[in-house]
DNA sequence: CCCTGATTCGC
DNA sequence: GCGAATCAGG
């Protein structure tokens, strides 16, 4: 693969967002993260975009407006990361264990999370009680990892809402070849069959 | 261990 | 110019 002038806007653009090294590797294909490091020096792009005045020592008079360019880690949007996930559950809706953990929750924001209909909601079926019990374990241990934080190699199970503050992803190591970590895939890959009627 | 960017240097 | 190997860190 050579650097063609599409293939460069797109490193440009992608690091001028954040991306890091690696991601724009894997984005680009045919690269190593190592290549697109190399890339971004040879372009002299290497430091943060803007790249105009670089005072260390002296914070400047800032008019402020001037660092317009300060786009670090996206905020929240980005619905679309191509991680594919088969079914990430709207989120984890009996969670909110009354039990210790006391959080204020003062947002309880009445808006519906913009990104789908969310119908297809697994909701709490007939999981093996183990297995939620696993999750509800395992979610007080949440890495609570932003959107931009997971990797190949994280669980991308989302917990909280996403309309709100309170919304992170597990965060904890997935399993090979998997988006979930162990107890979340338990939940978000049932056999089909795995419940046995729990009569109730 | 996972990850990050920075640098070097043979090609 | 390119990027693997390596370095230096989190």
């Amino acid at each position: 693969m050579s650097w063609t002038d599409e293939r460069v806007e797109t490193l440009k653009r992608m690091w001028n967002e954040g991306q890091s090294a690696s991601q724009i590797a894997k984005e680009l294909g045919g690269v190593t993260r190592n290549a697109v490091i190399g890339k971004v020096h040879r372009l002299g792009l290497s430091n943060r975009v803007g790249g105009k005045d670089e005072e260390e020592a002296a914070p400047a008079p800032a008019p402020a407006a001037a660092q317009a360019a300060r786009p670090e880690p996206a905020p929240r949007p980005d619905p679309a990361p191509r991680t594919e996930a088969p079914r990430p559950a709207a989120a984890a809706a009996p969670q909110a264990a009354p039990v210790s953990n006391v959080t204020p929750l003062p947002v309880r924001k009445a808006i519906i999370p913009a990104g789908q209909p969310l119908p297809p909601q697994p909701s709490q079926n007939e999981i093996s009680p183990e297995a939620l019990a696993s999750v509800r374990e395992v979610e007080k241990r949440a890495r609570k990892l932003s959107l931009m934080e997971l990797t190949e190699r994280t669980c991308k199970w989302p917990i909280g809402d996403p309309a709100t503050e309170d919304f992170w992803f597990c965060g904890l190591p997935s399993l090979p070849g998997k988006p979930y970590c162990e107890a979340h895939v338990g939940v978000a890959f049932q056999p089909m069959s795995a419940r046995r009627d729990r009569r109730r």
